[in-house]
RNA sequence: GCGGGUGUGGCGGAAUUGGUAGACGCGCCAGACUCAAAAUCUGGUUCUGGAAACAGAGUGUCGGUUCGACUCCGACCACCCGCACCA
């Protein structure tokens, strides 16, 4: 029996693969064309089997739309800047460059194994000056065009690193890469202006349908879009105001105090020649951003004796400084309406504040609700604020039948449905305050008299009441706010993009002139100490003044590594261009039809490149808004842990199976088994990739990654897993390779006479190329295996008789060899010629299903009695209602059931079930 | 706290618009081949009872709609994820 041979096989073709040029991609207006990219990986050493499903999905879309005729686009290159080069270069001192270089080198041959469909003419290095000159030169245009700027801002700030972190980089607190916990600092930082796209970002969400609902909520998320009021309080005795953002101005009557952060100007002011107000503000300062620091810290306040004027009534309110206001958030000054806001209520308790119902129903309650033991009473019992959907309950005094009645609104956290919405015993008035509450988020208002007391309204349509109020008093207007900050891109390391900018102590900060770019890092660094190499060089950062010629230094921050890539799409277009990208090129490319990568990036990279391209077409360059047409989120892949005594981890190949449990070969210590965990270094649970592909191949661990799982859960990587794959590229080889019968020759003619069990096996080819088709179109890459082993099952039970069941064989095994080529692509091929091809099976055309070959014959129906199968028929396709009616009464199961029951009615689905009813 | 997702055999997972639940694989059991093993092949495998025929139960829980519900509706439970002092 011949044996795969499956490594030489596989080297075999991916040369002629290479000798051809088979996935070079050049522009062809005359066809369509498909981008489809997997997110480029960082070289941060060695690949192991986990890294490869995010390339093998990528690579199996690719070469499906090749074979539909489309005009691919395959790309792949490398996130190359990074910290952990530098890193890398402090503990083994060595270059970061070196480093990343030989990375490239190792990743590059590793990805060449797994038989990738990949256009390696367009590879790319986001470290080398061909790459960063260009991004060079697009941070300029956005200097140009404005969207390039630099302040002096609390960042925050990596101790581990010693870098900023943007805001999406941190992550619950701490630093998204070291997990240690970010400190406050105050530095002068360049910030993109991603704000100013802030509402297109979020408007455009809902156009990129082809994105996970998942991703898309994530970034909706993290802009944060907030409409309400900015509104301007007056201030007693004082000749300025407090600014406030509201998204709750229908609460604005319910108003008692104002809060501003201890970061406010106004709060800065009052502290200066008032040490108890500048020691309050430290206090605050002290308190940290962490997690816990947030959820233990309770909210303080410090009383300015200020007061501002309420704009509708002029009612004297308290202004404090409180902690727990954000002076990065709306205008670092808000109201207080404690009766709406659980928070606003905790602190007006601490500080014995009023607490004030803005919706309340007065028309009902004859009490001043300023006074009113009910609601006093209600607040106690609930230590509950009314939060927009929250509970009114409204003493009914006027209820008919002496039934003193409460109304319990809107909020069943608190109380029993039923009694939340019983009308029993209440008045007319009361009735409609519960029809109205009903009807979604109507309240009962006053609005400090606006409206009549008591007149009921749509939270919306009271917000819109109160902004239009404002508005009259020329008191404030109706405002969007974010809370999506600019994107803070300096970083205080070496290995980055240096920021092309020129420090002059005449003419300040002055770009360096396009003619200079690129300005390149320099290689004789040294990383013995903390702090950023480039800062220290001697010689690098002085230079001259492109505007006046003086003495001037060079930035020294560099960027963010995410800059590179949030445009590496574009530059894949063209990767050779002079330019940052062809236009012409990136027009016929763009957008990515198909991205894939981790979830990882829901916010950051993604939201980045959507910016990006934005930004790029403020600066003149004709490209799309919305780089990513569609993206897939693949899941993980997950392997096996072991633990030793100790709680280190133990690496799976040195456990042993004995009877008492699982032990550690070495020394026979007792090892417990662990969650199934995302391959990582850290765990020991990683496969490495060059064994598994010598052992079994690349076709082998490619079809393990995309089968039992879809591709957007995790996927379980196990030594049965990898056999049971082995199986079947082995099964699939001996197939075509020692089929049951001779083949006919490839072109042979159908045959006039084609035997019942053939005319099975044809169905089912047919059905199945139509089926594998649909399944590689939706990315379920799992059904489509299973469908594929079950053609394969169906070969491996025809037994052969004639010629012609010879003929449909080899059709059978040409359809099989077909349609898994995307997903085994070197043992296709090799069956290809098996078959007697001449050609490449990958640049040949996917098959095409037959639909009056797949159409069954005859149909199996379930038949039910009332509901519940008894027997099955099988009846022609398209038999009528009368004919599966009696061939399924005939049924001896059915007949039992029915007993001597009497039938109702039998229902009859042509071609899907019988279902009789007996009583 | 807010928002989102997922619950189907021993395991990964299949099931068009509501229409035969468990495709396909892994694992396990039995058998063939073999001196033996590996590989391969054949059959079985949701659970309970039964030798079998067959019967009953069954898609997280409870309820509803329907001739018929994994699928639709309501309430709940569990787990996972994202955001979180955002006014």
């Amino acid at each position: 029996m011949a044996r795969y041979t499956v490594r030489e096989t596989e080297e075999k073709w991916q040369a002629v693969w290479a000798e051809r040029g088979t996935f070079r991609a050049t522009e062809d207006p005359g066809r369509p064309k498909y981008y489809v990219l997997e997110m480029f990986p960082y070289p941060s050493g060695r690949l192991h089997v986990g890294h490869i499903r995010n390339y093998a999905i990528g690579d199996v879309v690719a070469r499906y739309k090749r074979a539909c005729g489309f005009n691919v686009l395959h790309p792949m290159g490398w996130d190359a800047f990074g910290l952990p080069a530098e890193n890398a270069a402090i503990a083994n001192r060595t270059h970061p460059g070196a480093w990343t270089f030989e990375n490239i080198r190792v990743m590059g041959e590793q990805l060449r194994l797994v038989g990738l469909s990949y256009d390696w003419d367009r590879e790319i290095a986001t470290c080398t000056p061909d790459y960063y000159r260009h991004e060079q030169k697009l941070f300029l245009d956005f200097l140009k065009a404005g969207l390039a700027y630099r302040k002096e801002s609390w960042v925050n700030w990596d101790p581990e690193d010693h870098t900023v972190l943007a805001n999406e980089q941190v992550i619950e607190g701490r630093g998204w890469r070291t997990g240690a916990p970010v400190e406050r600092r105050q530095l002068t930082q360049w910030f993109l202006k991603i704000t100013a796209y802030a509402e297109e970002l979020v408007a455009a969400i809902e156009t990129l349908d082809r994105w996970p609902d998942r991703v898309r909520l994530m970034q909706h998320n993290w802009i944060g879009r907030s409409t309400g009021a900015s509104m301007r309080f007056a201030l007693k005795h004082r000749n300025d105001g407090l600014d406030v953002f509201t998204t709750r101005p229908d609460t604005l009557s319910g108003a008692s105090f104002c809060a501003v952060a201890a970061d406010h100007p106004l709060a800065r002011e009052l502290a200066t020649g008032r040490p108890e107000v500048q020691d309050f503000i430290d206090e605050c300062r002290r308190l940290g951003t962490s997690e816990e620091a947030i959820q233990t810290a309770e909210k303080t306040g410090f009383d300015t004796g200020l007061v501002a004027l309420h704009p509708f009534d002029g009612r004297e309110l308290p202004v404090y400084i409180a902690n727990f206001v954000l002076m990065d958030y709306g205008t670092g000054a808000i109201f207080g309406c404690p009766a709406h806001d659980q928070r606003d209520l905790d602190f007006a308790r601490k500080y014995g504040l009023p607490v004030r119902p803005a919706h309340w129903p007065r028309g009902v309650t004859p009490l001043d609700p300023e006074g009113d033991p009910a609601h006093a009473e209600i607040l106690a019992r609930h230590r509950q604020a009314f939060a927009d959907h929250g509970l009114v309950i409204v003493p009914d005094d006027t209820a008919e039948g002496g039934v003193r009645g409460y109304l319990h609104i809107l909020d069943t956290a608190f109380l029993p449905r039923d009694v939340a919405l019983s009308e029993e015993g209440l008045s007319a008035a009361g009735k409609t305050i519960v029809a109205a509450a009903r009807a979604e988020d109507a309240q009962a208002y006053d609005l400090c008299g606006l409206v009549p007391t008591g007149t009921v309204l749509s939270i919306a349509a009271a917000k819109d009441t109160a902004i239009a109020a404002l508005a009259d008093r020329d008191r404030g207007e109706a405002k969007t706010t974010y809370r999506l900050r600019d994107w803070g891109v300096s970083r205080q390391r070496y290995w980055g993009c240096p920021i092309p900018v020129v420090h002059c102590p005449d003419c300040g900060v002055v770009p360096v002139p396009e003619a200079d770019l690129p300005v390149t890092l320099p290689d004789d660094v040294s990383f013995d100490q903390p702090g950023n190499p480039l800062d220290r060089h001697p010689t690098w950062k002085h230079t001259v003044c492109p505007s006046c010629g003086g003495a001037a230094v060079r930035e020294t921050d560099t960027f963010d590594t995410f800059v590179e890539s949030a445009w590496y799409f574009l530059r894949f277009c063209s990767p050779h261009s002079d330019r940052p990208f062809d236009e012409a090129a990136a027009k016929y490319w763009m957008p990515v039809d198909q991205y894939i990568g981790g979830i990882e990036h829901a916010v950051l990279h993604l939201l980045y490149s959507r910016f990006f391209t934005r930004a790029l077409q403020a600066c003149g360059y004709d490209t799309v808004d919305e780089p990513f047409a569609a993206l897939m989120t693949q899941g993980m892949v997950v392997h096996e842990t072991y633990a030793d005594p100790d709680g280190a981890w133990v690496y799976p190949e040195e456990v042993e199976e004995r009877e008492a449990g699982p032990v550690r070969a070495r020394d026979g210590a007792p090892v417990t088994r662990g969650r199934l965990e995302k391959m990582s270094k850290s765990k020991k649970n990683v496969v490495g990739l060059e064994k598994v592909v010598e052992t079994y191949g690349a076709d082998t661990a490619r079809l393990l990654l995309l089968s039992d799982s879809p591709p957007e859960r995790d996927l379980e990587w196990s030594d049965a897993g990898i056999e049971g794959a082995w199986r079947f590229v082995n099964r699939v080889y001996r197939q075509v390779t020692e089929p049951q019968a001779s083949l006919p020759a490839m072109d042979a003619p159908v045959p006039d006479a084609i035997g019942a069990a053939a005319q099975d096996l044809r169905r089912r080819t047919h059905k199945t190329i139509a089926a594998v088709d649909g399944d590689l179109q939706g990315f379920h890459f799992n059904r489509a295996i299973a469908r594929l082993r079950a053609l394969s099952n169906a070969i491996g039970d025809f037994r052969p008789a004639d010629a012609a069941d010879a003929w449909v064989l080899r059709e059978a095994l040409e359809a099989l060899v077909r349609l898994l080529c995307p997903i085994t692509p070197h043992l296709c091929e090799e069956l290809w010629q098996v078959l007697g091809y001449g050609d490449l099976l990958t640049t040949h055309p996917w098959p095409e299903a037959d639909a009056a070959l797949a159409a069954d014959a005859a149909v199996t129906l379930g038949v039910q009695v009332n509901g519940k199968l008894r027997s099955t028929i099988t009846v022609p396709v398209d038999a009528d209602r009368a004919l599966a009616q009696a061939v399924a009464l005939a049924e001896a199961p059915v007949r039992r059931a029915i007993g001597d029951k009497t039938v109702r009615k039998v229902i009859v689905v042509p071609n899907r079930i019988v279902n009789i009813v007996v009583g």
